[in-house]
DNA sequence: TCAGTGACTGACC
DNA sequence: GGGTCAGCCACTG
């Protein structure tokens, strides 16, 4: 309880994804990682999916390790993720980001807040 | 209440 | 080198 992580797990994986720059994308072990809890790689997702809902999350910025918009289906539109993506520089092709590292924003790395 | 599912990942065989 | 298994936690039926 008194620790700086009095926040949601949710609420930390909105922050992450919030802090996403334009034309960057993560993935959900990346944000998971950072949170402490690669494991709970699936938690993040959750949290993508009730974050999709708030509308301040760019969920549409976070795809799996391979680049691949395994969330896509969950969005409106059935290539609205792609869009998404495709509308701030990104290539997508076959729902997979194309030179997804080149694209790819490791909050571990550059926020580097896991070092005190 | 119990069991199954899910926008994943890493390790093991 | 490719496929399978287990782990993580929250939500739904």
């Amino acid at each position: 309880m008194t620790k700086p992580d009095n926040k949601d797990f949710f609420q930390k994986v909105y922050e992450v994804a919030r802090q996403i720059p334009y034309g960057r994308v993560t993935s959900y072990g990346a944000i998971a990682k950072y949170l402490g809890a690669a494991r709970s790689a699936r938690m993040v997702g959750w949290a993508m999916n009730a974050s999709e809902k708030k509308g301040d999350v760019p969920a549409h910025r976070v795809v799996n390790k391979i680049g691949l918009l395994t969330g896509k289906h969950h969005f409106d539109g059935t290539n609205l993720m792609q869009q998404l993506l495709e509308n701030e520089g990104i290539q997508v092709k076959e729902h997979q980001i194309v030179n997804f590292e080149k694209y790819f924003w490791d909050p571990w790395k550059e926020l580097q807040d896991h070092t005190s």
